[in-house]
DNA sequence: ACTACATTTGAATATTTATGCAAAATTACA
DNA sequence: TGTAATTTTGCATAAATATTCAAATGTAGT
């Protein structure tokens, strides 16, 4: 059963890790991890992480408010997770990237990960291929358990 | 007679000094100011300063967006930018790297960047793929204008 | 389990904001 | 100065977002 928080913990995760530039394009992409709610939740959701919606240089997108940034930062530090290719992208709250790459070279005994390196909200993480991408994100879950769930 | 940017600099010092929640309102005290003007052109500008709505614990106010991002990578002496497959590497200054890769995680809109990390003069843009190099080139170009001329 | 209370949600709608288009104003320049 | 090009603006309206109200769901305490 999906709670609430989920779905709150799954709208950071979007927003953090892709553009989102209306209430109508988020709601597809919480339908496609089988969040079905409407519109008028994830207005009251957005109000609630306190998530502002930003001008850029191409169009307008939603970005996690920096204050509310850092709580959540707080719990996990994790915001979400992505990857290309042999690359692994994790997203993290600021300044917690340092030490979610420190657990991964100290935590995570993987031959397929050739290396971290830390930003500071990103990790980047090195692949030998990207045939290993399963096998090293089962390694970097096992160390870092609810990483699963923020994996895009 | 009073001119667009004298309504500009008018509505930045609305803003940052009183709780302004809806443009309706902001139209008002510029009323008052002597600045007529419609909504559609209130929506503009805001658009044009970066201005985002942000919600409070009483309601919503309008909040001047931080430039700082921009201005420093715009004047941060991007030296190089170069790119291989779905990497692309940006040389800049001794220590504004930092700078750079904010700008980019702030103030772009693109779904082809997967995130940013900055070392002290170099910032690594992952993609999604290879193929997205051209789509993420101009929409930094976007942001950082003169990027563009470095271009390897 | 039942009742009282609080929380969450959707449907409909109100409110707010953005934009296409044409007109007006401004600028650039011969 | 006259004319073309560009910018700025209002009007009307589209698009996006917030909220009201009622129903549903969940939670405690008895």
């Amino acid at each position: 059963m999906k709670t609430k928080d989920d779905r709150l913990a799954a709208i950071t995760a979007i927003i953090s890790s892709q553009v989102v530039s209306n209430q109508d394009e988020l709601l597809e992409k919480l339908n496609l991890k089988g969040f079905n709610v409407t519109q008028a939740t994830l207005s009251r959701d957005i109000k609630e992480l306190k998530i502002v919606k930003v001008h850029t240089a191409n169009g307008y997108k939603y970005q996690i408010h920096s204050e509310k940034h850092l709580n959540t930062a707080r719990n996990s530090g994790i915001l979400s997770v992505d990857s290309a290719s042999n690359l692994v992208v994790i997203k993290t709250g600021p300044g917690f990237a340092g030490a979610v790459a420190s657990a991964i070279d100290t935590d995570v005994a993987c031959n397929a990960i050739m290396g971290t390196i830390a930003g500071d909200d990103t990790v980047l993480v090195i692949l030998r291929s990207a045939d290993s991408l399963a096998e090293a994100m089962d390694a970097i879950s096992g160390a870092i358990p609810n990483i699963k769930s923020k994996t895009i």
